[in-house]
DNA sequence: AACACGGGGTT
DNA sequence: AACCCAGTGTT
């Protein structure tokens, strides 16, 4: 049996059962693809159920804000593809006449569309004869058929762009690329793979000369860098100082407190040496400390210590990104996960 | 070509 | 702790 029909036979027996496997819309195609970069299956599912529910079409999408689009993804991670759905969902009512796009080219223009989503869509919604290459694909690859070349280099990446187009399987290309990527998803999986019940073991590359382990080669990225976050959480009443985070760094469009970072950790009597907190607060600004926290992103590890300060007013109308709310419409704003849960977990308990 | 961008699961 | 996940956009 040839490399695509094993593929699609155990394909038949072995796939699970995903919501957005029954449908050819492109929108909730769409949906499904943005929502599962970078991101387990598992942890993306309620999120998928959640925005279709919410935006049962492009239109209902985009005539929703971006405050709402990101408090419907928090927690998810990668905040930018929230924000590039939103303007999609604009463009494609606004330029499609809200009819969602299931063209290769054309989706390749909308904003958070690569060549594996733009792939992905086409497919799956219009049968187009695009091959997918995800992570699941160029692991199943590189094994297969004994590939060294780095997968996260340029030159890996058009290899294996090219060897995945000449196999893809032109009687049904949705079919075959549904079935490489749970194939990878499931069987050929990154971590010691069951390898003896494989029905492409015996053709295999990689097992018939133990590399699976080696295999695929990736470029080693760069290390975590710490960073120290002092937040102060300003209450006046019942309202609380918040903060919209901008462009240029994590978390964008987000809301937290103000905050100062600094080198290294440090607490309230050195912090207060640093001129910007007696310039932002005031020099009689008494904030006590409440909690620390540390958090970890893939590129940062994130040491956050709160201060906070009750019952002082501030004038802070010169920046707009600072806005006071009140607490009972603080959770209505969407907020990075480790906000959220000092919120929850910490600052809502020591309100008395 | 290299890096930034979240959060969670597995080994 | 290291690696990876139905990757994309920016520099």
């Amino acid at each position: 049996m040839t490399f695509q029909n094993e593929l699609i036979n155990w394909y038949q027996i072995n796939k699970r059962d995903l919501p957005w496997r029954h449908t050819k819309d492109a929108y909730i195609i769409w949906l499904s693809e943005i929502i599962l970069q970078q991101t387990r299956v598992e942890q993306g599912l309620p999120y998928f159920n959640k925005f279709l529910e919410n935006f049962p079409t492009v239109t209902d999408f985009a005539s929703a804000s971006e405050t709402q689009v990101l408090k419907l993804w928090q927690g998810l991670g990668y905040y930018s593809r929230g924000r590039n759905m939103h303007a999609t969902a604009q463009i494609v009512v606004n330029h499609y006449d809200g009819i969602f796009p299931n063209l290769h080219d054309d989706l390749l223009k909308l904003k958070g569309i690569g060549e594996y989503t733009a792939a992905a869509i086409s497919s799956f919604s219009s049968g187009e004869a695009r091959a997918v290459v995800d992570g699941n694909v160029f692991r199943v690859l590189a094994r297969y058929f004994g590939i060294n070349t780095p997968i996260n280099s340029p030159a890996g990446k058009k290899e294996f762009f090219a060897l995945a187009n000449e196999l893809l399987y032109v009687e049904d290309p949705a079919l075959y690329n549904q079935a490489i990527m749970e194939f990878g998803a499931i069987q050929c999986k990154p971590k010691s793979p069951n390898c003896i019940i494989c029905p492409l073991n015996q053709s295999c590359f990689a097992f018939n000369n133990a590399l699976v382990n080696e295999l695929p080669v990736k470029i080693r990225k760069a290390e975590q860098k710490h960073r120290f976050l002092n937040y102060f959480v300003c209450l006046n009443g019942d309202d609380i100082l918040v903060r919209q985070r901008q462009a240029g760094d994590i978390w964008q469009h987000l809301y937290d407190f103000p905050s100062i970072e600094t080198e290294a950790e440090v607490d309230w009597n050195s912090l207060a040496f640093v001129s910007n907190v007696k310039t932002a607060f005031g020099e009689k600004a008494n904030f006590t400390h409440l909690l620390s926290k540390k958090h970890i992103l893939t590129h940062q590890i994130i040491h956050l210590r709160f201060f906070v300060l009750k019952n002082y007013i501030f004038n802070f109308s010169k920046q707009k990104e600072l806005n006071w709310v009140s607490l009972g419409k603080l959770d209505e704003l969407p907020q990075p996960k480790v906000i959220h849960d000092f919120i929850t977990e910490c600052l809502l308990n020591n309100m008395e």
